[in-house]
DNA sequence: CTTTGCAAG
DNA sequence: CTTGTAAAG
């Protein structure tokens, strides 16, 4: 095996926290795991081995954005799981956007959008209800070339902060999923050149902001609060990935009041498969059996 | 290294004749010779080696159809070649039908068409003078799903007999390409359950025959009257060139006034990169320098 | 650059 | 089944 030649070329790789937590500061061991991943085409996803992935690190709830795929084209080795899963695709256009949302328990309850037939078209919101908290799985609009999509993204994210605020007052809420929006400069490699693009405007990085003043932790950076080079998502284009040109776009935000049972949040990027890498919430909830 | 275990497989594949010919009947040593290829999709067939397979062949002139690209989009590898190429495609939909010729020698003259602007808008014939012959260099239009565009396969081949009429009255003319018909019950696996279907309708078979009545060979006929499985296409459905479900669509006609300098006539089924496979004519013409 | 669907064969 | 494309990211 050939070690790597170019040490540049590592010097700005992402190297997670050397001792993942599995507790509470008070020492609650984690029991409910939470992942989420922008599978970018859950087919192809499926054919390189990402879900092979997900069944090793075993979540108790995955949450999946940009199927591009209808709940009759799920592949066969999803549907052979055996799990609850639940779907929201958009149905003129199922190969565009849409997510999946698989748990090992039958949730409570599953919701389907915001509420607003013209902003809950596209498949981007999909909340399952269980007994201790609330996971909204969630893909957010991309403001597009040329910014042409911005103002339905701001009608968007301000709908959604309303929508999530309005859950947290009867259950804490984990909002797992492609939020398309690098919140600060730490969280893209090159934000100086960014400032007009999808997902680094300032009218997207307010909402965030206004999102997080709703009642939100960011729980990526609870625990790492500047640490620089975490991206979640490299665009294929010219090799981003390799040299770690990316943005931290994939979150998984938890409700202020439930702070005491956060263990740990993490973004694993040797995770292939996709143009984005999953991220992941540890939580230590009352009346959960192991 | 494995042998075939199934030889029901081998049963019906198409053995070429043993003793390929290499000079007329009178002896005459072949001194020019075309090959003719459907390559679907030029910049794929380059990919996967035809181009490869074409230089080691070394035709004088090779006929290339289904190129579906432009001029700008042809392949460095081709354009390195420092031969003349001359290509046709269609103007809007340049990924559409395409051709393009190469040869040896600069032709007298290349004329793109039959004079027909209607006819003419995909890029279907292309013609090469040389001192002996012509050669052209032809795509006939298919007929399409559910027949819908049999009227003007119709209108074309009428006006592409009257053509090479027109041609042959000068000099001899070799007509290859993919004539897309099957011309006989022997020229395709399944005859009974085609009649309907694009490519062996009894009209196309007809005008077929009338294009013969012009006073051109089939020349590979010539030497196999009635050889069976000797085709050139395959469609890339449900494995059907392993199992030799083809059709013969591609042809060399030949002059009938040049009879006496033809040598052979080809089918190279063996050459992969598309789901046709080459076809190539032998002649023995007046004052080629060898 | 890669996904998806599409038209065409 | 494979080619090419476009829209989207």
């Amino acid at each position: 095996m050939e070690l790597c030649r170019d040490p540049a070329q590592l010097r700005d790789l992402y190297v997670p926290p050397p001792r993942p937590r599995d507790t509470t500061e008070d020492g609650r061991r984690f029991n409910f795991k939470v992942t989420s991943w922008n599978v970018d085409g859950l087919r192809a996803w499926v054919k390189k081995g990402g879900l092979e992935r997900v069944q090793a690190d075993a979540p108790d709830v995955l949450c999946l954005q940009e199927t591009k795929c209808g709940a009759e084209s799920v592949p066969e080795e999803l549907r052979s799981l055996g799990a609850f899963p639940h779907q929201h695709s958009p149905s003129d256009q199922p190969s565009y956007s849409g997510m999946g949302l698989l748990s090992r328990t039958k949730p409570l309850a599953v919701t389907y959008g915001m509420g607003d037939p013209e902003l809950d078209a596209e498949g981007r919101v999909l909340t399952a209800e269980f007994p201790a908290l609330r996971v909204v799985c969630v893909y957010v609009p991309n403001s597009g070339r040329g910014l042409g999509r911005l103002s339905f993204r701001q009608a968007w994210d301000e709908r959604f902060c309303s929508f999530v605020s309005q859950l947290d007052r009867s259950k804490p809420v984990a909002i797992c999923g492609d939020l398309n929006v690098a919140h600060q400069p730490l969280d893209l490699r090159n934000p100086s050149g960014n400032k007009r693009s999808p997902g680094f405007t300032w009218e997207e990085r307010k909402a965030f902001r206004e999102l997080l003043g709703a009642g939100f932790l960011d729980s990526f950076r609870v625990f790492n609060p500047s640490l620089p080079n975490a991206f979640t998502f490299w665009t294929y284009l010219s090799g981003a990935r390799v040299r770690n040109v990316g943005w931290r776009l994939d979150y998984c935000l938890w409700s202020q009041r439930g702070r005491k049972d956060l263990c740990d949040s993490r973004i694993e990027q040797r995770a292939q498969g996709s143009d984005h890498c999953p991220v992941g919430i540890y939580l230590a909830l009352e009346g959960i059996r192991t």
